[in-house]
DNA sequence: GTCTATAATGTGATAGAC
DNA sequence: GTCTATCACATTATAGAC
């Protein structure tokens, strides 16, 4: 197989069970298991646990930029570019409900593991944060815009954890409705 | 030694490792080493590991109800009763810089887990629901009170994770903040 | 690039002496 | 009740054949 090919897969599949099972709790062997591949010619790709966390934190940090360039591009408007972050837990409700959020849960655990990468965790955060206070400084709210931003992440870490903890789906939709109407009063 | 008063050592190390490093995370020899065990001593008072993860469940089931009577006692008022559950993020704001929710992580951690204890887990949820659920209806909604019940616990989990992951004390004062002009619509 | 074999370590857990 | 010694197993990681 094509060594760069071979790569993605491995990325890909621990990027899922990262996410799924936890980092931790992951091992070499499950995801050799998944990609189809020995342990021993593991590390022929990578040559350490964290190697592939620093993969996959930057594989989900060339994401998260490019979905937040297509919000751009699909909602002209910052206040339809925030309702759509808010409406996140909406779109990825059954994955949230399952394994909670990608982004809070690596973050909380990799804190709690005291892990160098921590700091690499926080930037995915990071950027939906500095994306939602660009569209509240658009929306004219510069000198709080920060404020608001962390407001509407604070929000989704809330929905996400309780969601994950209760599978309560009405749950979720009460929240984002309750969002909604909030945010309608910092619209233009 | 007394055998109950090493038990009881036993399960305060284990509950303080479990929240700061967490549960898969802490081994029978960090426990050990923290109370100043054999590992072999270990297995005549807990033969598992679930066994300490139940016993440490049990023990922050009963705080925590010792806790709630102790804020009914303090606070008259339902009002008053939420806005100290509220003020938990300020009273225990080191704590959940450092270390996040305790019942929040937990939850997340065994969730992920798969773990058997999962269900014991969220009963730590529950517990402050339902008396959050109390303190609303007491306050005249009655008919909302379980929504406004988890609206404040989301509120509280947004802001711990944000928290640990940030370590911004500014963030939580204007959560609170905002946490109370909003209780203030529903009072009486 | 892929494999098998294996090292080195840490883990949960047990046996048995004191 | 406490200890040492040890087992069985999973883990990360390496060496070397193909």
């Amino acid at each position: 197989m094509n060594g760069a090919a071979t790569r993605e897969h491995i990325v890909e599949a621990a990027d899922r069970l990262f996410y799924q099972r936890g980092y931790e709790h992951t091992s070499f062997a499950d995801i050799a298991a998944a990609v189809g591949l020995s342990r021993g010619n593991f590390y022929y790709h990578f040559k350490s646990k964290d190697a592939i966390l620093d993969a996959v934190i930057a594989t989900r940090l060339a994401g998260t930029r490019h979905m937040l360039r297509q919000w751009e591009n699909e909602h002209p408007t910052p206040s339809g570019r925030i309702l759509r972050f808010v409406e996140i837990v909406l779109t990825n409700g059954p994955d949230i409900q399952q394994y909670g959020c990608p982004v809070g849960t690596l973050n909380t655990e990799l804190a709690k593991l005291g892990h160098t990468m921590r700091g690499q965790a926080r930037e995915l955060f990071t950027l939906f944060r500095d994306w939602l206070r660009e569209q509240f400084t658009e929306l004219g709210h510069a000198d709080q815009a920060d404020e608001l931003a962390m407001h509407v992440l604070a929000f989704s870490q809330g929905v996400a954890v309780l969601s994950h903890a209760f599978a309560d789906e009405e749950f979720v939709r009460r929240e984002v409705s309750r969002m909604r109407d909030w945010l309608s009063t910092y619209e233009k």
